[in-house]
DNA sequence: TAGAGTCGTTGATCTAGATCAAATTGGCAA
DNA sequence: TTGCCAATTTGATCTAGATCAACGACTCTA
């Protein structure tokens, strides 16, 4: 590699124009005039290490997130000191938008493995929004596309036996990866069992025991955090054909 | 009654600014001029029968609305072909503000009793909202308050009991109703005993056994759809300290 | 590289709340 | 009014999945 391509290399890494996940981040659908507006706004790259905090709640909302690497998990803490999680993060979804109702972080996110952001000032955001038509009708469309994914998992949460629950999960991940470039049946999972529980109403051994059975009837192959889907049918089939995206924070699409 | 009044009524209730609601619903902390601004493109009134739809999963995008009087519930309908009701909308709640994501609904809201509602155009809010900084910052605000509403929701749905999911749903309606005037500890609940199951994720059989033994620790009064509650403290102990606001539908305060 | 702590798995038991069943009440159409 | 249907209540039983318990496997630290 020439001294030329690695200087080609770093700039391509710093604008969204040239990011790989721009048709999945906020971006989408804007002109390329517009796009050097937002790009001007971004302060870029920022490196979380696993177990920190990107936000946390009651910190008062100054930007939101879009997630270059890596992923996190966002959750509320209940009465009883306890968490509830919300949603998993991955890259190219937008996080903190939580914030706008009271201008203050409603949850926490913390990060499952090392990962990278960008950071977007929010009332830079918000007071170009009013310039561009196109970016305010996208942020209109993430919140509202939030709304429903934690709708459809509250249906899953309120009616669906364990199984379901974890299938559709399962789905889900699978889903959201494979529209990130990764392969559709094969991944690691970046957080724990016990995350995974607390996300879907469950007990940690009910996920075990689920995930054993899913291997024994060649479902799955489950080796630690990697999970290789073998039959994505009959895994559709547990699910009731619907996938849960847990991912409380925004998707383009 | 004169003439004379009955005309002044009449122009009173055509009107965001004098309307009863004025403080609960969109217009709220919008200056007068954009206030009339407002006021133009808004539909006044109209009348819907109980169990009559006000939109449909699947309807495309015209409008949003603000409810006047009466009550709705929002569902999904999930694989199997069962509701899954998503929430409850009282007055001075904008509804239909979900199907931005996709430019159509993904619920359908059907009236609990006989209501009224203003309809809002959706484009015409949307470049309204392009032009009143306020209202477009008005806009995310109750957009990202639903989502928090919603994970309060999961929360609930995730980890608390049966006990816990009634009282705090219980304490939600009383506070929602107190803020529109009503008083906070005698209501009547438009939902059938059934809805608030089916929103709580339990059995009709759960609910009803609640409400009994609720009311022999004398803490409600229940008859048929008549709350009284009793003990306020008591029932907020129950609740664990949190009131769900199950609207799943944007509030503004 | 030993030791401690965390995470995951598997088995045994228990229980909150579902499901099934039946009676009661209320609302409403004819 | 009567009769029917839907909603609610109450009781009896059953079960999915929680909880408790014990152990094996990884991982991090020193």
């Amino acid at each position: 590699m020439t001294d030329n391509q690695i200087i080609k290399l770093s700039e391509l890494k710093s604008h969204c124009q040239n990011c790989s996940l721009y048709d999945l981040c906020l971006p989408m659908g804007l002109k390329t005039g517009d796009l050097d507006s937002l790009d001007n706004v971004i302060k870029r790259r920022q490196s979380i290490n696993k177990n920190n905090f990107l936000f946390r709640l009651g910190d008062s909302l100054k930007s939101v997130y879009a997630i270059r690497s890596g992923s996190f998990k966002t959750y509320l803490i209940n009465t009883d000191g306890n968490e509830q999680i919300v949603g998993f993060s991955l890259p190219g979804e937008l996080l903190g938008m939580d914030a706008i109702g009271e201008n203050q972080h409603t949850c926490t996110a913390k990060a499952l493995e090392t990962s990278s952001v960008c950071e977007i000032p929010f009332d830079r955001l918000e007071s170009l929004a009013r310039d561009i038509p196109n970016l305010q009708h996208q942020l209109f469309r993430l919140l509202s596309k939030e709304i429903q994914q934690d709708q459809n998992l509250m249906l899953l949460l309120a009616q669906m036996p364990a199984e379901t629950r974890l299938a559709s999960f399962l789905l889900g991940m699978s889903e959201r990866l494979s529209k990130r470039g990764y392969a559709a049946n094969e991944f690691n999972l970046s957080m724990s069992r016990g995350d995974i529980a607390n996300l879907l109403g469950m007990a940690v051994e009910t996920i075990s025991r689920l995930l054993s059975h899913f291997q024994e009837n060649s479902l799955l192959n489950v080796e630690r955090k990697h999970i290789t889907i073998l039959d994505m049918d009959k895994l559709r089939q547990l699910a009731n054909h619907s996938a849960v995206n847990c991912s409380n924070s925004s998707q383009v699409s």
